[in-house]
DNA sequence: TATGAATGAGTCTTCATTCAT
DNA sequence: TATGAATGAAGACTCATTCAT
């Protein structure tokens, strides 16, 4: 098994995210939003009939719940790589957390919009889910800041508030980042680290 | 007028941030979305009939500005007088505008919501104003922190960067802070610029 | 009363032909239609608030069955002073009565617009005025064209169908007249005079 | 090619003018008018539902369209090909044309009401190419006239007017007749031969 | 599988009309 | 009289979804 988990690369966004379908959901969730979209461009974009469409979704919800599943996903997995791949030093935890936070909200901001604001056009129990996997993500951040605290490694005298605004100042960059820029997402990993440190108190 | 400019305190949130019937709106909105919502449900929320709504504005479209140019307006112009109060010391900008930014984003999380999630939303004009609007105010930190390391009084390599993530820190408060929890307000704001300092190297 | 005959000239258009509300809501009528045409534009056009309309008219249908009403009277008195004024002889009956009906058609074309477009908009019981009104009016040409043929001075076989073709004629001309163009009604009346004696079979 | 041009006979009416959906819209249209006539009740003389008619057509003004547009289409047509049947006699071309125009609004005078009391229910684009089908349609008469008022078989002196004057009494059959009256269509068109020839001079 | 056709429910918006002031 | 505010009913049109072929 230890195969299987090095192969996984959690810096390696090459691999498409999505199968056709749910990307061209998604594409068009970003442009006009969940109720903005009607299911006929959905199908439209992805080059298939409305009947077409049904045969392999049941529902337009049923695109949204993939979509918001497989994001979360995929930054659950990429973030317990990358702290597996850091190993024990708390500050390297942190800095490889942050840099996979940053590196996935900047490649895959697509899935992070969504996932921000169209968690209420989610049914009941879809939305459920999503705020549990939401939740759990949030502690792997939460549980390396306290120790990092408890251990004196980082200054913050307010760990659980600090984790937070870590978190959302990196799930913040799916708002503005767009490839293209200036910075290539690696470089704002990079710097993006140093201000987080910062927020933590680390030295 | 210094009268008047005098008796604006920016600190204050007791006044109502909008007439009802844009508050019935932005209520739905963030409940539902734009898309998702019905005009026959914002009239019902605000007790009129739908040509009773018709009456006081023209459109559905007409609510969504409305809400989204009241909220850069009150934003703007609380920024300015936080600025005003703090005078001239870097750090007290700093400080005094951070603080500004999270007592906004706390106390009138919905307007921060809607603008955030509902840009798309608005037609090519308002959307065009929108967009003018909030980098007018993303300049005020800028330049704030600009000045800061430029006198060697924060220690950030990527003073921009720094702004950019302590700018999304503070509107990231509106997508999880609910009044009644621990924290008043208040509270948050003076721990936000202690994370807030730290992330662009202030001693 | 051979005074108050005399002077009514029924050549004379330069009196105003409705009072100025029923004005306004002709020319809405005839830009788009009785069901085009929005009760608080005609009030707009009038220079009026809409309850300020209904003080003078009960409904949206009242001013129609009044221009319609209205043109149909006007044509009809028009059309006795024009045949009073030529007397007995049979020749000069028709070329008067063709003469007003042209002008009238000329001068009042929207009058006469409505009038065919919009019968159907009545309701019942002023469409039923409508229709006898209308029908009073073409007996006064048919029973001249009759009498011209009895007399042997007109020529046709068929002196009712001749009659019903010189006043679609007649009335066709305010599908097409505007003032401004090449004729004044006075001249064009002069050419349908001589067209029309030539479809009944005058010399 | 001459076979397929001799086998459409200019006076068969036999055939349905319209498509079903076209035909329900034009009844109803012609009995409230345009801006009276609900969607709801076309679709419903169709057989259809209201989203079944946007299947076929994506808009009410569509329907107007292709009722407009198909009756000058149906009337050109017949037109030319009583000319052509017609050969080079100008009293034989202006007798032929005549007895076309009569037929067509005597049998189609429902496509010829819409098309004289909806233009305006047209929008700009579909006017425009209204008024271009008319006025080509009134140049095949007006050139007849002109040429028979030129070799002087044709006694009147303004052969433009007289040429108006014979096609409005002409379309103006569209407002009167019916089928089932006393005199059937091909009647009708005898004797308005006549009386457009009187019309325009002819011996 | 794929699709053209269909639909009940719902969308935003406008209408003619009324009434308190 | 005049008006700002209000409304029940209806307008054109779109939606997610289904089904026969």
């Amino acid at each position: 098994m230890t195969a299987s988990r090095t192969q996984f690369d959690w810096r390696d966004f090459s691999v498409p995210a999505l199968p056709p379908l749910l990307r061209a959901a998604m594409d068009c969730f970003v442009e006009h939003g969940y109720h903005g979209t009607a299911i006929r461009t959905v199908a439209g974009r992805a080059g298939l009939s409305v009947p077409g469409l049904y045969h392999h979704y049941p529902s337009k919800q049923a695109l949204l719940v993939g979509i918001a599943e497989s994001a979360m996903a995929d930054l659950h997995a990429r973030s317990t790589a990358a702290l597996a791949e850091a190993g024990d030093d708390v500050e390297d935890r942190f800095a490889l957390l942050v840099e996979c936070l940053v590196l996935v909200h900047a490649y895959r901001w697509e899935h992070a919009f969504i996932a921000a604001s169209e968690i209420r056009s989610l049914d009941a129990p879809a939305r459920a889910g999503h705020i549990a996997a939401r939740d759990r993500q949030q502690k792997l951040l939460d549980d390396v800041v306290a120790e990092g605290a408890r251990l004196g490694r980082f200054g913050t005298a307010h760990p659980k508030d600090a984790s937070r605004a870590v978190t959302t100042m990196c799930t913040g960059v799916a708002q503005w980042y767009r490839t293209g820029g200036p910075l290539s997402p690696e470089e704002l990993a990079v710097r993006y680290v140093q201000i987080c440190r910062g927020a933590v108190g680390a030295p």
